[in-house]
RNA sequence: CGCGGGAUGGAGCAGUCCGGUAGCUCGUCGGGCUCAUAACCCGAAGGUCGGAGGUUCAAAUCCUCCUCCCGCAA
């Protein structure tokens, strides 16, 4: 029943892309090459750094490719002696020319971590949360030369409940797109997987994370705030100026306490309270700049300030 | 050698510049008070001040080296 194992590509980089590479590894197939970003100079130190896909390529004794530049002719030559048949991508990080994607015979597959046609692009799970989605999702696309607009050939919804953070939604989607990329490849062979262009309603784009996205606005509604601290947690997490300390924002939850955007209004055993542009925010997990992550109750045990109106969080 | 912060009883911090009996807010244990409270009062235990050398009559504090943790940037 099964047919021919086919020669397959895998393209990917982060955390996001290992159990994809991870579950074609497992399957009938054959993982003939992986293209991964190179290694670059990264965190402090700046020490040269694998990408998370190399290691497990590495583990797996695939052999590795990192162009600089896929569209180069070097690269394209090597990926086309590889003879693949299907190339399968997982945030790669780099953009495949319609030279690349036309040497698979059965097409480049791409594993998004989003309902497309809403969230094309780069962050897509982050961008999910802090608009407040109810739902996010994988879908597995036939790649063609735009940005995350090729035809869909499967999708599935993920509920997303209030407080799921970042972290959690990345490994969910992760695991799914893995599961989705394992039931579908043996559907793909038989053609008994039609591809569904994207309705041309509803598409957004998920732009990369900047700092002015992590950066806390008093003035914003507690609950956006909170969302923006739960979409970003653990990475890159939401900033914010406390005491003059830049720190990180982990946790917190919602309060209905008055006052002055930004200013601190009442300390709980959990946290401080601060108030917001509407209602107020205990904050209970954070990090300040050059100390390990803690609860807030144990930041507020070290501040010298007892005065509540004193502490400031701008 | 990218820039920078930190390591002090169980937790979070002060003290380090200007060496000289280890302190604060909590927690823990014991006792007390209250109808009651993450309340309050009294008392106690608990620290090789990250490690190794050095200077000194004397080092948490000054000098040298090392280990570990973390923020920024990329």
């Amino acid at each position: 029943m099964s047919a021919a194992p086919w020669r397959v590509v895998f393209m990917g980089t982060p955390e996001f892309a290992v159990p994809s590479l991870e579950a074609l590894l497992a399957g009938g197939d054959s993982v003939v090459g992986v293209f991964t970003q190179p290694d670059r100079p990264v965190g402090r130190g700046l020490k040269l750094t694998s990408s998370p896909v190399k290691q497990t390529a590495t583990r797996a004794g695939i052999p590795l490719l990192q162009p600089l530049r896929l569209r180069d002719p070097e690269a394209v030559a090597a990926l086309r002696a590889l003879r693949p048949d299907l190339v399968v991508v997982v945030a790669y990080g780099q953009i495949l020319s319609p030279e690349v994607l036309a040497i698979p015979a059965q097409g480049c597959l791409n594993v998004h971590a989003s309902l497309l046609p809403r969230w094309r692009g780069a962050a897509p799970i982050q961008r999910a949360l802090l608009a407040g989605d109810t739902h996010s999702g994988i879908t597995l696309m036939q790649m063609e030369a735009g940005l995350d607009s090729g035809p869909v050939l499967s999708q599935r919804a993920l509920p997303l409940p209030p407080g799921m953070t970042g972290g959690e939604l990345h490994d969910h989607l992760a695991r799914l797109g893995a599961a989705m990329l394992q039931e579908s490849l043996p559907l793909l062979k038989t053609g008994a997987l039609p591809a569904i262009p994207q309705t041309t309603e509803g598409v957004t784009y998920a732009a990369k994370l900047t700092a002015q996205d992590e950066q806390i606005d008093w003035q914003q509604p507690a609950g956006q705030i909170l969302r923006q601290i739960g979409a970003l947690n653990p990475w890159p997490a939401a900033h914010a100026l406390l005491e003059g300390t830049s720190c990180k924002l982990f946790r917190g939850r919602l309060a209905n306490g008055t006052g002055e955007a930004g200013r601190l209004i009442a300390r709980h055993a959990e946290g401080p309270e601060i108030a917001c542009g509407q209602d107020s925010l205990v904050v209970t997990e954070l990090q300040p700049a050059g100390k390990r992550r803690m609860s807030a109750a144990d930041w507020l045990r070290g501040q010298p300030v007892a005065n509540a109106a004193g502490i400031r969080a701008v």
